[in-house]
DNA sequence: CAGTGGTCTAGACCACGTG
DNA sequence: ACGTGGTCTAGACCACTGC
């Protein structure tokens, strides 16, 4: 049944190289439940084990097992519900959305939303997209391109790469049968679980395919968004840049 | 010598309307400490008395004064050195600084950073800038514009508007004659510690005055950043609008 | 060596959600 | 009534810093 994984309890002595690496028990914890994770033990949505169950599983106290768990809750991998249990977290839910969708209007009305793919195909990936998805040159990915409207004004346009070996069979038919965000169905259909992403922001002038996509004049200033979304590992499984017209929304950032 | 401050320790009885607000221990704790920080009884880059003493002090267990700095040192407030204490943030780490300063140069370069005061002068608050620090209409502010250069080529326009009565005796003069970030100036000249801030951030054409400068052409891409800056009561203390040439900088950002 | 924060444990009890 | 996470305590020991 449950085979204690390999945990290492000794204090410091017997390290390669003195006081070379000292690592927690609970970061040991932290690390299985993050395989755990990755593997797939649970899915997003589902419930963890309880401290209890993890703590004999483990061989440890529960208040080691309730370390490892509050990191990965302050990460926004976990989510605690007291009395309920502990939750992988999912994009299906509109908190974790909320954490990636930084584009908000100026006055908060809801906005209905729209997204129209604009092409969505197979091909090498070029040397700075592969880079970037720490991929080999010439590995395959998936471009995707799709324009978000919202109020039937067309706001985002998004060029997004995706490494094709974790995503056989993605189509823009499957995209545009689909009513729930992309990293959602990321997760729903092919398992990659958006975790952390990486930002750089611009201010540039809109091309002339992007102004006319945006329904702008050429050069009108837009906010360009490159993202590396990372999933479990920090194994980077997404670039993605972003054009957003910023004349009634703004991307919104907190500084702590 | 230590009065006791108060504290409750009644576990849910007792309290108007049912189970109103059940407020733990050690958010009890924390909330003594942010009155200390606000205090100024431990200044900045200080060392806050040890776990025990806090303990003592507030007559509760070490265990649940350190779940209270915990959550402070996770806020960034406070800095945990193993050995030798915990401290009180201070700007004048470069630590600290990046939180705020996020435009970076493309290539990690150190570039020589040079600011120039356009104008500090006194005025009664416009609306808007009223409205955001949360003053009277018609209060005392100090707006304050500078141009921040790298290598010599102006990059950052900053517009920003403080309380007059936290910032008396703020001139031009003082702000040449300083070498540190504003922010450390605030905390060490006015006891005004920036803690948290607000974003808004859009892509805008430059003004005629804006593009002279910037030396960039009218109407060429800025990023417009709006900042609301807070010290410890979540009190606003710093409207900033930052515009930005991203050629050679950008702007980043983590998404967790 | 003393003092600080960091880890780990064990146990008691509370608050919450669900039967 | 039960199981979950949340709080609080007390004590032992470890790791880091500085005298």
């Amino acid at each position: 049944m449950s085979d204690p994984p390999t945990i290492d309890r000794s204090p410091d002595i017997d390290r390669a190289g003195g006081s070379a690496a000292f690592s927690p028990l609970y970061q040991q914890i932290k690390g299985l439940l993050l395989q755990g994770l990755d593997r797939g033990e649970w899915k997003p949505g589902e419930a963890i084990p309880s401290e209890l169950e993890l703590a004999a599983r483990f061989q440890v106290s529960q208040g080691t097992v309730r370390k490892a768990i509050d990191e990965l809750a302050a990460e926004n991998l976990l989510l605690r519900r007291q009395g309920k249990g502990t939750f992988v977290a999912t994009h299906h839910e509109a908190k974790v959305r909320f954490r990636f969708l930084r584009l908000t209007p100026d006055d908060d009305k809801p906005a209905v939303s729209g997204s129209r793919i604009l092409d969505c195909r197979r091909q090498k990936a070029p040397a700075d997209v592969a880079a970037m998805l720490e991929l080999r040159a010439g590995d395959t990915v998936v471009n995707l391109r799709r324009v978000l409207s919202f109020d039937e004004s067309p706001t985002i346009l998004d060029d997004i790469w995706l490494p094709g070996a974790a995503f056989k069979g993605l189509t823009a038919d499957l995209l545009a049968g689909s009513r729930s965000p992309l990293y959602a169905l990321f997760e729903s259909e092919y398992g990659v679980s958006m975790v952390r992403a990486e930002e750089k922001i611009r201010a540039v002038a809109a091309s002339d395919a992007q102004a006319e996509l945006l329904e702008v004049p050429v050069g009108h200033p837009l906010l360009q968004v490159e993202r590396v979304s990372f999933t479990y590992g920090d194994r980077p499984m997404e670039l993605r840049r972003g054009s957003y017209l910023t004349e009634r929304f703004h991307y919104r950032n907190s500084l702590n």
